[in-house]
DNA sequence: GTCAATGTTTTTGTATACAAGATAGCAATT
DNA sequence: AATTGCTATCTTGTATACAAAAACATTGAC
C-alpha cells in the first residue's frame, strides 16, 4: 500500500469513494478504518483530513466524516466548470501540441475506437480517461494539468453513470475524432467549442444525470 | 483562534506564508510551531496536511515540510487559469445577476474609485478583492465561487505583488469600470474577455512580475 | 404508552510516548 | 587537508492514552 501509510490510506479510501463502496452520505468511521486497514486513528485521520481538503469528505467538528452528496444542480456546476478548463486545455494543445503529443493523443483516440465499437464501457471509460489526459497534457501547462486532473478525478462516479446512457458511448467517440481534428490542425477556438460541448451536461443529459444518479441511489438501499 | 484548533492553525499557517512571514524555500518546523501556538504537534501536523493538500506546501517524506516556491512560469500559468476562470465567472455573472448583486457590485466598483484616487494600495488591495468577490457571486454558480475564491487566496501574495507597479491600480480601476458595464448590461462574451484581459499576466506584465519576485527575493536576504 | 431526563457508552480531539529514518558532527585514514 | 564512515542527536511517523463532547439507552414519571 505504497511507503506512505497516509498516502495509501488517502488512495484507498478515495477509490472505496468513487467507486461507490462507501455512499454519499455514509459515516467514515475512524476505528473501523483504522482496524480494517491495521494502522492506528492517527494516520487515518490525516487521510481524512486530506480528502476533507479536496472535497470529498465533510468533516463536521466532533461528528466525524461523511461522504460528500452534492445535490444534482452541484454537479452540474462542476461540469460546468470542467467543460471551462477542458476547453482551455484544448485550445492551448491546438497552439502547443508537440509531435509526442500528437502520437499520444492518436493512440488514446485509437483505443477508445475499439472499445467503443466493442460496446465495452468499461474499457471506454478507462480509454476514455487517457484520451482526456493526453489532451490536458498537451496543453504543456502544468497548473492546468494538475487543475484539470483533480478535477476530472472528482467527477469520475459522475462520468461513469453517464456512459451507461444509450448511445453515449458512440457518441462522445464521434465527439472526440472533431476534438482531435481541431487540435492537430491548429485550431484553438474549434478545440475549445468542442471540448466545452462535449464535456457540459446541457439539455437532455443533464435530465440523464439526474435519472442515473436517483437509480443509484435505489440500487444502495 | 476560532473553535476548532486546527483549522484555526491552518488559517494563521497560511497567513503566514501569503503574507511572506514564512518565505518560500523555508522549513516549518513542527515541535516549532506547536510551541509558537501552544499546542501538541498533533494538531500542526493536521493543519500541515492541509496545507499540503491546498498545494501551498509540499511534505517530503521524513523530511518536513517546506513552503512551495513556484518558478515564475508556474505563477503565469496559475494567472492563466485565474484569467479563465474568472471570464467564466464575468459571463454568467452578465446572464445571471440580480439586483441585489448589481448593488453589491457598484458598491466594490465605488470603494476601489475611491481608493484608486487616494493612491492607496494597501486599501485598493481590499477593495479590489471585494469587486472580484462580487463578480464571483454574481455569477451564481456554488462551484465556480469556490474555485475562483480558493486560486483568489493561493495568488494573493503576487497578486500585492503586481500593484507596486506604477500605474496599475489606475489601469486596473479603469478595467474594472468596463466590466461592470459589460455585466451590467446583459453582454457575456464581452465580460468574459475583458475580465481574461484583465487578469491575464501578459506582455509587459510578465517581466514586470518576475521583476518583483526578484525584488521581494532580494528583501529576504 | 410516550416523553423526558440522566447516566453510560461510543467517538472525536489533543497530548504524549516510542520507534525509525535522516542529518550533522567528529574522528580516522588516505 | 579532504573524504569517508560511524555515532549521536534531532525530527518525523505512528501508536496509545486521556479528556471532552455527542449519541444512545434505560428508567421513571405523567
Amino acid at each position: 500500500m505504497a511507503e506512505n501509510i497516509v498516502q495509501g490510506l488517502r488512495d484507498e479510501i478515495e477509490n472505496g469513494i468513487v467507486t461507490n463502496q462507501y455512499s454519499p452520505g455514509e459515516r467514515l468511521d475512524e476505528m473501523q478504518l483504522a482496524k480494517r486497514f491495521g494502522v492506528s486513528r492517527t494516520p487515518v485521520r490525516e487521510a481524512l483530513m486530506q480528502l476533507s481538503a479536496i472535497g470529498l469528505i465533510e468533516i463536521r467538528a466532533r461528528r466525524g466524516a461523511v461522504v460528500i452528496d452534492p445535490a444534482p444542480h452541484r454537479i452540474y456546476e462542476m461540469f460546468e466548470v470542467m467543460a471551462e478548463l477542458e476547453g482551455m486545455a484544448g485550445s492551448l494543445a491546438a497552439r502547443r501540441h508537440t509531435d509526442a503529443d500528437r502520437e499520444e493523443l492518436l493512440a488514446a483516440h485509437a483505443k477508445c475506437e475499439r472499445s467503443a465499437n466493442a460496446e465495452d464501457s468499461d474499457t471506454y471509460y478507462y480509454d476514455n480517461e487517457l484520451f482526456h489526459h493526453a489532451v490536458y497534457a498537451a496543453s504543456h501547462s502544468g497548473f492546468l494539468i494538475e487543475q484539470c486532473t483533480a478535477l476530472h478525478r472528482r467527477l469520475r462516479p459522475y462520468r461513469r453513470l453517464q456512459l451507461r446512457v444509450r448511445n453515449r458511448m458512440k457518441t462522445s467517440f464521434s465527439e472526440h475524432s472533431a476534438i482531435v481534428e481541431a487540435i492537430l490542425s491548429g485550431e484553438p477556438e474549434v478545440a475549445r467549442n468542442l471540448l466545452r460541448q462535449h464535456i457540459a451536461v446541457q439539455g437532455d443529459r443533464f435530465s440523464d444525470l439526474v435519472a442515473t444518479l436517483a437509480q443509484r441511489g435505489a440500487e444502495r438501499q
